[in-house]
DNA sequence: CTAGAATTAGAACAGTGGTTCAAGTTTTGA
DNA sequence: TCAAAACTTGAACCACTGTTCTAATTCTAG
């Protein structure tokens, strides 16, 4: 039976994305060769292209991962009930652990254009669904008056890029776990939304 | 007298410097080569390096202006009188423009591990001013009880993040104005520091 | 055990992009 | 007007990086 074999090889090329998706994090995206990521999933650069055309499908198969992640946590928020605070909250949080986390942390993804033209079509289509649904979140909090109105695109947009921008900042010696940043991070970030009374409180 | 040649060299340089940051804005920093870069700013390609010494130079000067640009505004703030919310308003507001305004607007000191080693640490050394600064005013109003209580540091990197994060979504051609998202992103990441009781208001 | 398939390595190739250089052209100052 | 300085060019150079290729090694099935 071939069942095995293939297996083990999907295993491989699950490991060498992994690997690839280390490299990317660690050196930044440009300067990441085929040598460094071969190097980091133990094998020869040659190799490589016995598993995958060339970077450019890795680098795709490693956003594709990556979004799907987002776009599986963004999906159980909407199907959840409660407030769209709360549910807002995990999102964002979900999404800071998506990136920074040891093992699976990836940020490939936020370089949409380093893609060939080809390939990038289909990745903006699932980044897009991703913001939508986050989006939707947004829009429907407002709508049920649990949030402040205003443009919905354009704060999507901004705790979007909060949290996308951890990615610079975060280093793992750092004094706060991941946990620690997702949370007070969501929850700045939802505060900024609460259609509370705009009360001054002095001194 | 040799002070005309030298102003009128001075300008070229900066002319340049314009033309190279409008390339990194348009084409990414990675993806503008010193070609590209002759083509903006219309001379020859081998032309640049009687201004300059190298592609890393620019980029440093690039990276430089744009921070001390940056700079001035939090200084200004600082400086300024009245409520810390209305102050780290304007700074926000001014970095989007800083960022995304037609003729000045500039995104490479986003990338400053792009630079080789030796130049990094001036840069870094301006950006955490400028950070520490921004903190600073956010720290300083929750002090005065105008903000809620957290963390000063982390939330300042949230706000910083989506302001950085507008140079990937922006386009001019958009609905909205620069003048606009500068308005409404401000409004919304300045919002999620007040400490407003947190009336849920329902339906 | 062995033939064939699957996998691997490492050298060589080719395109790209930063840089250099020698030789031109324009500008400046006397 | 003329020589020196300032500026400009375009081709050539070179290191680097994605990729290909061939031969060797390991694994699997009968």
């Amino acid at each position: 039976m071939s069942g095995r074999v293939q297996r083990k090889s999907e295993a491989r090329r699950l490991a060498i994305l992994r690997a690839a998706a280390r490299a990317f994090r660690r050196l930044g995206l440009s300067a990441t060769g085929m040598r460094e990521i071969a190097e980091e999933a133990d094998l020869s650069p040659g190799n490589l292209y016995y598993y995958f055309s060339g970077k450019d499908e890795i680098l795709l198969y490693c956003q594709e991962r990556t979004l799907e992640r987002l776009h599986a946590t963004v999906k159980e928020a909407c199907a959840a009930t409660g407030v769209y605070a709360e549910r807002l909250r995990s999102v964002m949080s979900a999404h800071v652990h998506c990136m920074l986390d040891e093992l699976e942390g990836a940020t490939a993804h936020l370089e949409v254009e380093a893609l060939p033209e080809a390939m990038r079509e289909g990745i903006i289509e699932k980044r897009d669904a991703y913001e939508r649904a986050v989006r939707g979140l947004v829009a429907e909090g407002m709508k049920r008056g649990e949030f402040a109105q205003t443009d919905p695109a354009l704060v999507t947009r901004a705790m979007l890029g909060a949290v996308n921008w951890t990615a610079r900042w975060y280093r793992p010696e750092g004094p706060q776990s991941v946990g620690e940043i997702a949370d007070s991070l969501s929850d700045y970030l939802v505060r900024g939304l609460m259609s509370a009374p705009r009360s001054r409180v002095a001194k």
